[in-house]
Formats: structure tokens, C-alpha cells, sequence
DNA sequence: AAAAAGCACGAAAACGTTTGCGTGTTGATA
DNA sequence: TATCAACACGCAAACGTTTTCGTGCTTTTT
């Protein structure tokens, strides 16, 4: 790296002092208009630009905005990162991503590195073995530093702090309904365990659904998937099934391309046989055939809102009134549940 | 954000001078047992962490890599992107993400930001528009300023750096021979304008494998996809031609799935009547029905080679013997293309 | 007992900025 | 001809580190 031309080198070059040098440049009446002039085009010319370090030491100020998230090829995650990127650079501010890859370890070290001085504030989304484990003590760390971070997606309750979730009840209820709607009648679920906060959530907006319209609960319709086992195996188990449902609605669109596909190897069509509905806003959803209804969840929207809700806290430094606020979904209908 | 403590803090608390205080955290021997043992206790309780801005204001190191990719949501990019961090991590390194958005006016600003002392180092795949325009004056203001960087899949041989590459060639040919080993005779290429380099390259891979094996080039199988006109009409009138081809390579997996759709639109059948192949290693690929043949370009991997050349050059501090690593595709087949 | 050596620590410079205040030089004013 | 602004600029502190080079004191050696 070329050593960067500094004021004390113009100052050199000039004869005169570190200050003059830097009153010039921001042009300060202190400083005859000559002077200026001439410091101001050699500067120009030498495309002078203050040490980023220099201001940040004397700032106390980053303007870069930490990230981390679970997973960046998901494509919702990828999608959030674009809202923050975003929202930040129309705010002046910058994006630095660090992924945990779902651990506990290397998400309670981003935090670490990050809170490090490295950036003015944090928007995080919880690794899954974070939320299975409980142990939020990474983030009470962050609060006792003042640090001020918005949690999106995947939060939890105990943390005190801003919030940008997406409504899952109501979007599991939705999904649900529209199943409904078109007259299915077992309708089953394919989710993830429980610990996973935003899956249960939608959870209880399907079983809220199915309540509200008169059907009973059937818990054999509901399959919690095992990531760590064969997926499409643990998905053929309720597809195969004698009295196989007359509706699918997945938790993502993973588990409901891998159900259209179980049911077209069965021998099955989508819709006919077989509604499918997923969740996200990937693209998986759309190029499948048949493409997939599902509930898009909006994440540029998201990352946009979480950002400037940490943006504002960073800018007004005050530590209460934390806010949350929904996002809500909407019912993107496609092939997979076209039935007529 | 809390007043984070300092030496000067820890010194006064002790009485002693900021030397002390620092060399006892570095348990110089300089110092007494009892001292050190005293301070580091207490700067252990407070949770003392040196100012990241003042260190590097003096070592003139940031130990970040910046990033900067036309789009995010790229599943290949963010495998790269996966890739980065990892190898980043590995070695010291953090990582900052900026997007074009394929814009070339948003790449100038991003590397000049980047450039800006923020970083040590940059990782850059170049935007369509750039491409198309043939302005890489840019690039040149970095090598001026002596910034390392490095470009990864979209890089332009005019810019003297390091690169890693996929080998489009290769992956072109190899992706038409395994049509041609199953025996398909009229092989259409779905491509995009020649000046994106990575198709314009896998094109020309295209046609050697045609020639080499006996067949002719016809133009009118090449279909260059205008993005900005409707996608689907575009791929349609070459799928609904009296003559319709016997396979079709797709440049990417976005035109390879609506291939798929829009043949099974016209009622024809992947891979009976038509194979597809595309090219990239995302989830569509995999997830659609039927699941899609593709040329995999292990983005992860290419991620990690583009952060060791980086790093590398930035800790030997040479500008010359640039090197080109090229990086294999894999041919993965699935049902798209299983004729039996 | 005088000289040398060892110990424990402090002073200060350096990294590059910004900014309040001090100061010397001009020119105008009384 | 003193006096006083106005002007143009420099000084120095501050941000938080690290590190080199002292310095004063105690202990050992001869």
C-alpha cells in the first residue's frame, strides 16, 4: 500500500502549519483565500483524503453498521442484507457482514469482534443453536457495553433491545386459510423442531386457522423435520402415507420443493392431488414446476426497517422505548395451489 | 455507547503511567510480577479491550477485506461470499460487503469509500454495466494508489491483478459434450449480450464442442437474452418453433428453469423431448421438477482462493507476477438430462 | 566502600486529524 | 504617532495505543 499523502506532507510542502493545512481544506475564513486555493488544488491533485483511523479516533465514530446472520445463502438472508446495504449507505453508513453459520461459538465471537470498536452498532439474526441452547449472555454483554443492535427475524423475547420480525402467526394462519379457502381438507404441516422460534410461531397460526374453520388438529399431519436426517426421506414418510393430505404447508420452500417432488415421484400431481404452500420469498418458489404459492416475507423490507430503526437509535443515544415492529406477509398464489 | 475504558483510565485507577499499564497487558517482563498481576485483574474485571481505531491508526492495518459484488442475492455470489469469510477469518481477516447492484456509477463510489483507508484490501467481481461500458478507470485509481485487490468470476484482462476465474471455456464445452454423449443432435444455447464475459466465454465453449464433434453452429439456436425485454417470451419462441431443438444449454439456472417450464407449458417433456442444462451450483437447480443438470462452479472455493491471494499479497507487499487461478466446474448431472 | 548491574517504572514520540486560542503583522483610525 | 481591529497563521491538546529510551533506586560484585 502507498504510504497516503497526509497534512503534515502538505504542510511540508507548503511551509506552513498542520493547521493551516486543514483549516484550508475546509475552507475556513481564518485562512487567506490564496493560501487556500493553493492548498486546496495540490491537495486535489494529489487526491489527498483524511486517514479514516485519524477521524474515527478523534470521532469515536465508525459509521459502519455490523451484520450478522446465520446463513448468507439463504436467499432471504441475502435479501435482508440488501435492504441494510441499503438503507445504510442513504444514511452514510457502512455494511460489514460476519456469518455464525448457525453456531453459538462463532456468533457470541462475531459479536466480540464486532462490539470491538469495529462498527457503531449491530443488527443480528440468532443462529438456531443459540436458540436451542437459551444462552443469550452474548447479548446482555452488548447491553452492558451499550452497544446499541437490533435483533431481526429470528429474536428472542428476553433481549431488551429494538426488533424486526416478520408476523409468523398470521402468516402461518394465512397460508393455512388460503388452503382452506380453496377446499382442502387435511391439510398437513412440515416444519422444523420447535426451538426454532419463527417455525413455531407459524405453527400456531396453522393450528390457530384450523381451529378457527372447524378442523380438528391431527399431530400425525405434523412433521417436525430433522435436519440432521435424510430430509427427503422423513418427508416421504407422510407423503406415501395411505391417507396422504390433501395439502402441504411447508415452513420454507426447501421442504416444499422436496414435497412436490416426493409427490410427482409417487405419481401424484400439485395441485391436483396435492396443494403446496411454502414460505419465504426465493426464487426456488418461482422457477419450480409448478411454481409455488407461498407467503413472502419481505426481507428487503425488513432489512431496510431494521437498519434505520438502528440507525435512529445510534443518532439520538437514548436507551429505552425499545420498539419491535412487524412486518407483515403476503400471499403470493402460484401454480402449486391453483386448483379450480 | 458507553465510554469504553482506556489505559490512561486503568493509570490513574493505579497511579501509574500509561506505559505501565500497557506494557503489564502485554505482561512485559519489564515490569513487576505483582503489577502485572494487579492490572491485569483489574483490566480483566473491567473488560478492557484496546481502542481498535488507535491501533490502527498505528499499524496502518484495518485486517478487513473489502467486497464488493453486483448482487447479493446471487446464490453463486453468496457462496462466494460464504467463501470469503472463511478463508478471511482463517487469517485475521474480517469482512465488509458493499454492492453495485450491477451499476457502474455505484461501483466507482464503493471502491473509492473502500479504498479509503476502511480496508486493506479488495475483492471485486465487476457489474454488468461496467462491463458493457469498458470503463475500468476505477481500477487503475487503484493500482496508482498501490491498493491490493483482486478479481473474482467477472474480471476484465485489461486490469493487471490477480484473479481467480472459473473456466467458462471448459465448463461450455463440457456441459455441450455430455448433451452430445446422450445422444442429443440440435443443441440450443441460451446466453446472454456478449459483453458479459463469463457467458460470452461459455459460449465459445459451446461452439467448440459443436464443431469438434462433427456438428454445425446454428445461429438461430443462439438465443442472446435481452433482460430488460420479457424473459419468458424471449425463451418461448425458441422452445415453441416447429423445429425446436433436442436439448438446450442454459447460461445460467434462472432461463434453464423457465426452459423447463416453458416446455412443459407447450406439453413436451425434460428430459423426453428436450434436455436442459444450466450452469451455476444454486438451490433451483437442485429443487426443481425435474431436478436440473448443471455445471457446478463451487463459488465457496472461489471464494476462499480469491481471500488467500489477497492476503497473501498483502502480507508479502509485492506488485508484480500477478497470477490467474482458474477453477474447474464439475458436471452434475440430474433428471434434466437422463435419457436412457 | 565504590562501581557495576539489575530492576521497575516513566517520559515522550509517533500514527493523522480537528479546533480553540494565542500571536505577530498589517493597515486603518483617532 | 500611539492604538486597535482585522487578518493570517501557528501552537498545542486531544483521541488511545505501542515502544524506545531513559532514570532513579536497589542490589550485587570486587
Amino acid at each position: 500500500m502507498k504510504p497516503k499523502i497526509t497534512l503534515k506532507a502538505i504542510a511540508k510542502e507548503f511551509g506552513v502549519s498542520i493547521s493551516t493545512v486543514s483549516k484550508s481544506l475546509k475552507n475556513s475564513h481564518e485562512i487567506s483565500i490564496e493560501t487556500r486555493e493553493r492548498i486546496q488544488a495540490f491537495a486535489n491533485y494529489y487526491n489527498y483524503r483524511p486517514n479514516s483511523f485519524a477521524l474515527k479516533l478523534r470521532n469515536q465514530k465508525t459509521l459502519v453498521l455490523g451484520v450478522v446472520i446465520p446463513e448468507i445463502t439463504h436467499h432471504f438472508f441475502s435479501k435482508v442484507i440488501s435492504g441494510v446495504e441499503h438503507a445504510a449507505n442513504q444514511r452514510g453508513y457502512n455494511v460489514m457482514v460476519c456469518l455464525s453459520n448457525e453456531s453459538h461459538q462463532k456468533e457470541v465471537m462475531n459479536l466480540a469482534m464486532l462490539a470491538n470498536g469495529s462498527v457503531d452498532g449491530l443488527l443480528v439474526s440468532i443462529a438456531n443453536e443459540t436458540q436451542s441452547k437459551g444462552d443469550f449472555k452474548h447479548f446482555q454483554e452488548l447491553i452492558d457495553e451499550e452497544i446499541p443492535f437490533v435483533l431481526f427475524d429470528r429474536v428472542d423475547g428476553s433481549i431488551e433491545c429494538d426488533k424486526v420480525i416478520i408476523d409468523d402467526i398470521k402468516g402461518g394462519y394465512t397460508a393455512t386459510k388460503h388452503l382452506i379457502n380453496i377446499g382442502c381438507k387435511r391439510i398437513a404441516m412440515f416444519t422444523t423442531p420447535d426451538y426454532v422460534n419463527v417455525a413455531f410461531k407459524r405453527k400456531e397460526g396453522y393450528e390457530k386457522a384450523l381451529t378457527d374453520h372447524g378442523f380438528e388438529i391431527d399431530d400425525t399431519l405434523i412433521l417436525k423435520i430433522d435436519k440432521d436426517k435424510d430430509i427427503t426421506e422423513q418427508i416421504a414418510s407422510v407423503i406415501y402415507r395411505e391417507d396422504y393430505p390433501d395439502a402441504i404447508f411447508a415452513v420454507n420452500e426447501i421442504y416444499a420443493a422436496i414435497a412436490i417432488k416426493t409427490i410427482q415421484k409417487r405419481g401424484l400431481n400439485v395441485p391436483e392431488d396435492i396443494c403446496v404452500i411454502g414460505f419465504t420469498d426465493g426464487l426456488i418458489s418461482q422457477y419450480a414446476s409448478p411454481s409455488i404459492t407461498t407467503m413472502e416475507q419481505h426481507g428487503y423490507t425488513m432489512g431496510m426497517q431494521a437498519a434505520n430503526l438502528l440507525v435512529n437509535r445510534l443518532e439520538t443515544d437514548t436507551h429505552d422505548n425499545y420498539k419491535t415492529k412487524v412486518i407483515p406477509t403476503t400471499l403470493m398464489v402460484r401454480e402449486s395451489t391453483k386448483k379450480e
